[in-house]
DNA sequence: TTAAACAGACCAACCAGTCGGTCTAATCAT
DNA sequence: ATGATTAGACCGACTGGTTGGTCTGTTTAA
């Protein structure tokens, strides 16, 4: 049975399991033994799909930045106006939250345990991430939408970190879905950045209340 | 010598060393025998002042955290309005990164590798830190000056993923110092979380712009 | 028959921590 | 003042256990 088969591969399994054992334990606190008596298999069979221990946690990061960065960037194109790019972009990264917590988990607490060409793969995807929402905010004060008073980098880091953070405590059985967080999180960045006027139009009602 | 000398002891060095190596390399990254080489001391010396490399990670953990703790409360106690209070706390919090962002690099990545009572006293200090902003922002909507349409959970959650992120990319060499980058977060969280009538104040421009 | 999928014993390297010993400087007895 | 005593600071070879990874062999499916 080949990669992507109809039946959940061997290689699928041990990604699922190790993400979670990772989640909980860490990179380090894990070992490949662990992980293959937890799937039920071997070590013979764990190499055969994976050349390393270092290259299942490139696959788990490579897995979710992928997939983070698709999004955004399908919502950068969808809209046209920076205050509804904003919007979509935080809210369909908040959204990954729900399917890949996990993977994000391990992304963020073990990245720099990432080795050689693995690391530099991730490092340039993490930054045209970070490059897509620099983007709209300096578009958006150009348009004048948001207000030009504010430093474009300094609130685009004040944006990740306040969605980044996220995976530290976000829970799916909280009281808050993603979707009301994203909502919430919308509605503060919005706040902070958009422009008098912009406040003053209908605009801002319009977007945020939806 | 006692500890505490007016020369530092071998003790400091090797947490001085400790917590760039750490930084850099993760504390997996690093050996023991990587310390006492960069120390320019011996297992001997190491373990003469610490019983494991558990304790180490500990005890770097609970300098920063005992200190930012501090600090808050410290903020918390000087002013009496929510809003200057929660002005004092980020700029008293961001302000650490500064003294301690070797510190706080390592705890954010390292931190749940602490292992039984270690990982329990840091808990415990972490809770007590967000339970300070939570009660302020509480306080705030009660009084009137924040708005109370946002749940005060997410907010402060929103306020410490802001914050605590700066870890990831702060640096002194940056172009914007850490005194011009609580300016910005003050001012972000404070547009997004005063009141409307706290705004048409002149409250707002009197603690913005100070 | 063949090639991929898997099993599991085995290994070399590594690493946190130990332990007997040395050095140094302060204290004390004479 | 000086030799004896002592305690803390420090040294570094050594160890016991662990870990990522290998290798040879077996099963399975086409």
């Amino acid at each position: 049975m080949k990669r992507g088969g109809f039946r959940t591969s061997l290689r699928d399994k041990i990604i699922h399991v190790s993400l979670h054992l990772f989640e909980e334990h860490g990179y380090h606190g894990v070992t490949v033994k662990q992980i293959v008596e937890t799937v039920g298999t071997s070590k013979g069979g764990f190499y055969h799909h994976f050349t390393s221990k270092d290259e299942l946690l490139f696959v788990i990061h490579d897995t979710f930045i992928t997939y983070a960065l698709e999004k955004a960037t399908i919502a950068n194109e969808t809209y046209t106006s920076p205050t509804l790019r904003l919007q979509a972009i935080i809210k369909s990264f908040i959204k990954v939250f729900d399917l890949y917590k996990a993977h994000i988990s391990v992304f963020y607490q073990e990245s720099n345990y990432l080795k050689g060409n693995y690391q530099v793969s991730i490092k340039c995807k993490r930054k045209q991430f970070k490059q897509i929402i620099l983007n709209v905010i300096e578009e958006g004060q150009h348009t004048g939408e948001f207000r030009d008073n504010i430093s474009i980098e300094i609130s685009t880091m004040a944006i990740l970190g306040m969605v980044n953070w996220t995976y530290k405590w976000y829970k799916k059985t909280g009281d808050k879905s993603i979707d009301e967080i994203g909502d919430i999180f919308v509605d503060i960045v919005l706040r902070a950045i958009l422009s008098n006027e912009s406040v003053n139009n209908n605009a801002y009602q319009k977007f945020i209340i939806q």
